[in-house]
DNA sequence: TGAATGACAAATT
DNA sequence: TAATTTGCCATTC
């Protein structure tokens, strides 16, 4: 799973893999698919899901334990998380502490 | 080929 | 805490 796969492919199936209830950073996902600082690029593959998907994009946020999203997606994502039993602050705060995703 | 682009990260102030 | 600065890199054009 590391030359047999795009970056883009290897991220969406460790999307897939973050449980309900639980956060991780882009940057822990860019390790994960095998390009360390890659974060920016796992953003921009988020951005650009394919229409009927139904990875938990709304998972994942910064390494700041915030949401990086602004305006009505920032809302959506936590209302999203929210769902989950995700405790997050109306500016998008989490604590890590207590819902980031550890393999 | 090469420059531009981001839902970032880490360090600094 | 928030705002800046600098570094990064797989894609896109």
């Amino acid at each position: 799973m590391h030359q047999s796969s795009s970056f883009q492919e290897r991220v969406w199936l460790i999307v897939s893999a973050i449980p309900c209830g639980y956060v991780i950073s882009y940057g822990e996902i860019a390790r994960l698919a095998g390009s360390p600082r890659a974060a920016r690029q796992v953003a921009k593959i988020l951005k650009h899901l394919p229409n009927g998907s139904t990875l938990p994009w709304h998972r994942i946020i910064n390494s700041q334990g915030k949401i990086s999203l602004k305006g009505e997606d920032l809302v959506r994502q936590r209302n999203a998380l929210l769902a989950e039993g995700v405790v997050v602050t109306t500016s998008g705060r989490i604590d890590l502490k207590l819902y980031r995703w550890r393999q």
